[in-house]
DNA sequence: ATCTCCCGCCATATG
DNA sequence: CATATGGCGGGAGAT
């Protein structure tokens, strides 16, 4: 609530800060380095105050009440200043400092709303923004590409962008954070570190290019932008040149961030990896200069945003300069609602999602341009209905569905798919699913339940993998080459919404459409034994040198909670999986294609089908939590973050089970019964072309994401999987027990009768339509049975790889800012007592 | 000396 | 073709 208003007051003092007669636009005369001694007038108290402040004003921005005050008093005093000596007397020369990229920044993200109403659409005209702030315009461009790359602003036109604010961020994030696991950058990281270390001793042989090449050529050769939907590019045709450099760099600078244990990626590390990905082995000093350079520009953009803060890494070598990421967490990738779940109803407030309702379509089509999807009020429709249905919901009374916990979890899920379905996939879907099944009238609440239930289940799948994971040592149960190229042909990119599964995008290589019918890329929620939970512990230190961290700015250390908070949720599930994925990613070229193909493709394949979903997106996020600002607020630590531990670790409790106990959540594989719908040509939608398609990112995502598990299920069940088809499990899944003996089924509208512990096959008939589905589940309900010592796990999580005793991973400086060893597993303080409880 | 990174030339992309 | 973008790296201020 506060920071609106903050903001709206920053924003004034900011926009006339600038004196108007200050400086000429040219650069002023470097000269100044006014007579050192300075009398104690008003003026030299605020030269001194400027001089001061300047140096902290990034590093302050921790704190930013303090920094905004801190500000506006000096803004004030510049006011004072001029006023009383007016011209004569030059303002303090800008000293470099002044002029910085990150200070620009600031005065730049000042005159904007973190949270931009669907109302207030803000636009950004360069012209006036380069006018008002007093900068070359090519700073403007550095800033912009920077908060592009975030999809905080997006380019509408010459001179224009629109500002989204921080609205898409969580996405973002997600994404980012999603496609750097993909990237395998923590070995990257690794294999840098531990050239370093042996370059110590053996500073001569490139011996390790091996090792480099191995991960790096079959790594991807190029990924791109990672793009939003909703948020793409205009200029589609952009979309694949080598241009938005700057912005690739970026995404990727916070890949680091977000996939590294300590969150913390010193420049160096930062470089190497960025310049590696492009050319193999280039220690080209000069190339690496300049990727450093580039970074700072990122980092102060980055730092205005306060997502990141500068920080001093310590190791044999010396003292390097490195960043900490300080922004907000990444949400695990579970179901929306989570929150809303928490409470007793699970029914977001209505009036929230109402009013935003026309902006909620007018993000999803980007307006002008050619329209890239073609059913704008059909969409508005489903909209409006899912509303309605809630409100129906909401109203009537509630009654807890009475079931074995089984049978509640069989069926709880089922029903969030279709929710997961309605709601993201789009409006076809949606209404097969409509037409085709019987939906409870409470259908969602069962949902909501049950996505706590899926949360549960995904949680329990141990994807922690803490650190430094040894590379050569596989975990046993490790789906290597779980995803073989020619079973990737979904691509399945998903970018799901913590708060609100916003915008989704579904992308279907259309010329593979076919292989589809034998592979069901990941149908199952989580399932991976806990196997993995014990092989935690990494160890491997060797190849990490001790690094101390301390705080780039001497600010006081100010115990902030709210930073605590942020860095917390921390040590939450890492899909170790991910590390093992297939990085088969599609080429640009194949994107850009990629519509071309469809409409080949939809010929060819005839009649069989002609569906492409590919990207319907429902920015719901706009719709139920327009206002939610204050929650979704990067101060948000507080309330919100005291809930996600709930969720994001599967040591809070939430599924206390040891390793032992874990056994599996299989979701059940389908048998479908024919079902052939047509849909005519134009119901296919044009491809939102995601920048970046990682063809093995369908593991991931269903793996981490319920509903892709859902879309999968609509894909085959659309009628891409022909007649009884056995949709094979996935090679994930092998090591897992699928029992399928018993078959007890039942019919009736989703009345199946699986009962506890017991596996067995069910038919579903479901809907007028007569579908049938059978299920061949293996509950193995276990997997939910409630554990006495979730402490155990615990501990087992966050065992340092120095051994037990190796210390903690948090000390103090002297000075009272923290140290962090690298090599250890963070824990912050805010965790420990979470996880304490 | 090293860390930072501003400045602005100039190649490209856009319209 | 005129502009808008933005890659790039020299070199200077900050430490």
């Amino acid at each position: 609530v506060k920071t609106p208003l903050k903001q709206a007051a920053t924003s004034q003092v900011v926009l006339t800060e600038r004196q108007p007669d200050c400086q000429p636009l040219t650069t002023p005369p470097k000269p100044k380095e006014t007579s050192p001694a300075e009398p104690w007038t008003p003026t030299s108290n605020l030269k001194m105050l400027i001089t001061a402040a300047s140096p902290e004003i990034r590093s302050r921005e921790q704190r930013k009440q303090l920094s905004d005050s801190s500000t506006e008093v000096l803004q004030a005093k510049h006011c004072l200043q001029e006023h009383l000596l007016g011209d004569k007397y030059e303002k303090s020369q800008p000293s470099r400092k002044e002029k910085s990229l990150g200070l620009l920044c600031h005065k730049f993200l000042a005159r904007y709303p973190d949270y931009p109403s669907a109302a207030q659409k803000s636009y950004i005209c360069l012209d006036e923004v380069t006018e008002e702030l007093h900068v070359e315009r090519r700073r403007i461009y550095d800033i912009v590409n920077v908060l592009e790359s975030l999809h905080m602003v997006s380019r509408l036109a010459r001179n224009k962008y629109i500002w989204h604010g921080r609205h898409n961020l969580p996405q973002t994030l997600q994404a980012l954070k999603k496609v750097g696991e993909e990237n395998k950058y923590i070995q990257q990281i690794q294999m840098i570190k531990k050239r370093e270390y042996e370059h110590e001793f053996d500073p001569d042989s490139e011996k390790n290019e091996e090792t480099a090449s191995s991960l790096g050529s079959s790594e991807q050769s190029e990924m791109s932008f990672v793009e939003l939907p909703g948020v793409e590019f205009h200029a589609a045709s952009v979309n694949g040149r080598k241009y938005k450099s700057l912005r690739v760099m970026s995404q990727k600078f916070v890949m680091l961030f977000l996939v590294s244990t300590p969150q913390i990626v010193s420049l160096e590390v930062a470089a190497k990896i960025l310049i590696g990905e492009d050319q193999l082995e280039d220690l080209d000093k000069s190339k690496f200069k300049t990727k450093i350079r580039r970074l700072y520009d990122i980092a102060n953009v980055l730092s205005s945003l306060k997502f990141i803060k500068k920080v001093h890494v310590t190791e044999e070598r010396g003292r390097k300069p490195a960043f900490k990421w300080t922004g907000p967490e990444v949400l695990p990738n579970i179901q929306d609602t989570k929150l809303e779940a928490t409470s007793t109803t699970c029914s977001p407030p209505i009036s929230e999602s109402v009013p935003s309702k026309e902006h909620c379509s007018k993000n999803l089509f980007p307006s002008k341009g050619k329209q890239n999807f073609t059913r704008h009020s059909s969409l508005i429709k489903l909209v409006k209905s899912i509303e309605n249905d809630r409100r129906k919901i909401q109203s009537a009374p509630t009654s807890p569905v009475k079931m074995s916990t089984s049978r509640y979890l069989f069926l709880s899920l089922f029903l969030s798919q279709i929710q997961s379905c309605i709601k993201y996939v789009g409006l076809h879907w949606a209404i097969l699913f409509k037409q085709f099944f019987y939906i409870p009238e409470n259908w969602q609440e069962i949902t909501c339940q049950s996505e706590e239930m899926q949360m549960k289940c995904a949680l329990s799948s141990p994807e922690a993998l803490p650190e430094p994971e040894p590379p050569q040592q596989p975990t046993p149960s490790q789906p290597l080459g779980v995803c073989p190229a020619s079973h990737s042909s979904v691509s399945l990119v998903i970018l799901p919404h913590p708060h609100s599964g916003v915008s989704y995008a579904i992308y279907l290589h259309p010329s593979q459409a076919h292989t589809v019918t034998t592979y069901s890329p990941g149908f199952m929620l989580q399932p991976l034994p806990c196997a993995n939970v014990t092989g935690i512990k990494s160890n491997n230190s060797k190849v990490l040198n001790k690094i101390t961290t301390e705080e780039g700015d001497n600010q006081i250390a100010t115990a902030e909670p709210t930073k605590l908070l942020a860095a917390e949720e921390r040590p939450e599930m890492k899909s170790e999986t991910s590390s093992q994925r297939c990085l088969k990613r599609s080429q640009a070229l194949q994107e850009n294609n990629l519509i071309k193909r469809h409409r080949g493709d939809e010929e060819s394949l005839g009649t069989s089908l002609t569906f492409f979903p590919s990207g319907y997106l429902i920015p719901l996020t706009h719709c139920t939590h327009g206002t939610k600002a204050d929650c979704s607020n990067k101060e948000r630590a507080g309330m919100c973050s005291l809930q996600h531990p709930t969720y994001s670790s599967p040591i809070t409790g939430v599924i206390p089970m040891t390793a032992s106990e874990l056994k599996t959540v299989n979701i059940p594989a389908f048998h479908i019964t024919p079902l052939n719908i047509m849909l005519s040509p134009n119901s296919v939608p044009a491809a939102p072309v995601l920048g970046n398609s990682c063809l093995s990112s369908s593991n991931a995502s269903s793996a981490q994401n319920p509903s892709s598990s859902a879309l999968n299920f609509m894909l085959q069940h659309i009628g891409l999987i022909p007649a009884g088809v056995q949709v094979p499990a996935n090679p994930v899944l092998q090591h897992v027990p699928v029992s399928s003996q018993a078959e007890s089924t039942s019919h009736s509208s989703g009345n199946t009768n699986v009962q506890e512990g017991k596996v067995g096959t069910n038919i579903l008939h479901l809907g007028p339509a007569g579908l049938k589905f059978t299920f061949i589940p293996s509950f193995q309900l276990s997997a939910l049975k409630e554990t006495q010592e979730p402490q155990a796990v615990t501990e087992s999580f966050f065992r340092t790889p120095g051994g037990p005793d190796s210390g903690s991973s948090l000390s103090t400086n002297s000075d009272g800012t923290e140290r962090i060893s690298q090599g250890t597993l963070y824990i912050p303080q805010r965790k420990l007592e979470v996880l304490e409880d």
